[in-house]
DNA sequence: CCAATGATTGCCT
DNA sequence: GGCAATCATTGGC
């Protein structure tokens, strides 16, 4: 696979209004990172939306607008990088307009290219289906952090491509999203979105993949 | 200034 | 299943 054949989902794709649209429509889609000049690929499998300032498990929640948000304030198809639990880096894109902060956390991805470069990443010897499983393991995975917050989905080091292939609606399964108890009735909104018995989806034992 | 905390993970029992 | 790691960000004083 080459870089130059991979098709960039558009502006105009991450400025659609739905938030939950687009989360689904991410399923199946390539995250493409290339940092120094080297080439990671993975397909996305998980994903969790938060929608802006009326949910409680967002943090622009009552128009809450910070340093760190600030950037979710601005119009769709950039990247929203931040650390949790001051260990690990998550991955959101940024979707709808100016001043409608919604996001899409890139849950879970199945690694495509660069498979050695995500094992030195992340330290690990052998491949298992933890390598990109969970936020914090797909972003150090991809070679995405802190400082990757902010950047424009166009650019060539980070950005989401279709490759055509299709993850049909009835292989796509809605549940309440990880980790947000804290945010009352809003924790039980089903904005997770998991392509269903993928083995990269977060919440199962991980095991030893076949070569 | 400073204490509290989290959109998690992995190791321990 | 329980819990420690670890720190930027946040909000209160």
């Amino acid at each position: 696979m080459k870089i130059e054949d991979l098709k960039k989902l558009t502006p105009s794709f991450y400025t659609q209004k739905n938030v939950l649209a687009v989360a689904k429509s991410l399923l199946g889609k390539l995250l493409v990172t290339q940092f120094n000049n080297q080439l990671t690929i993975s397909r996305i499998v998980e994903t969790e939306a938060y929608e802006g300032i009326t949910d409680k498990a967002s943090h622009a929640y009552n128009n809450r607008r910070t340093t760190r948000t600030e950037i979710m304030f601005g119009n769709g198809g950039f990247s929203y990088v931040y650390l949790c639990y001051g260990v690990h880096y998550l991955f959101n894109v940024v979707t709808h307009t100016i001043n409608h902060p919604h996001a899409v956390l890139i849950r879970a991805t199945e690694p495509i290219v660069g498979i050695e470069a995500m094992l030195e990443r992340t330290g690990k010897l052998t491949l298992d289906y933890s390598l990109t499983k969970g936020p914090g393991n797909v972003a150090k995975a991809m070679g995405i952090n802190k400082l990757h917050s902010g950047i424009n989905l166009q650019s060539n080091e980070l950005f989401i491509a279709d490759d055509g292939y299709k993850i049909f609606t009835n292989n796509i399964l809605a549940t309440k999203r990880i980790g947000v108890d804290y945010a009352g009735e809003d924790a039980l909104l089903p904005y997770r979105f998991i392509v269903k018995d993928n083995l990269y989806v977060s919440g199962k034992k991980s095991q030893n993949i076949a070569v």
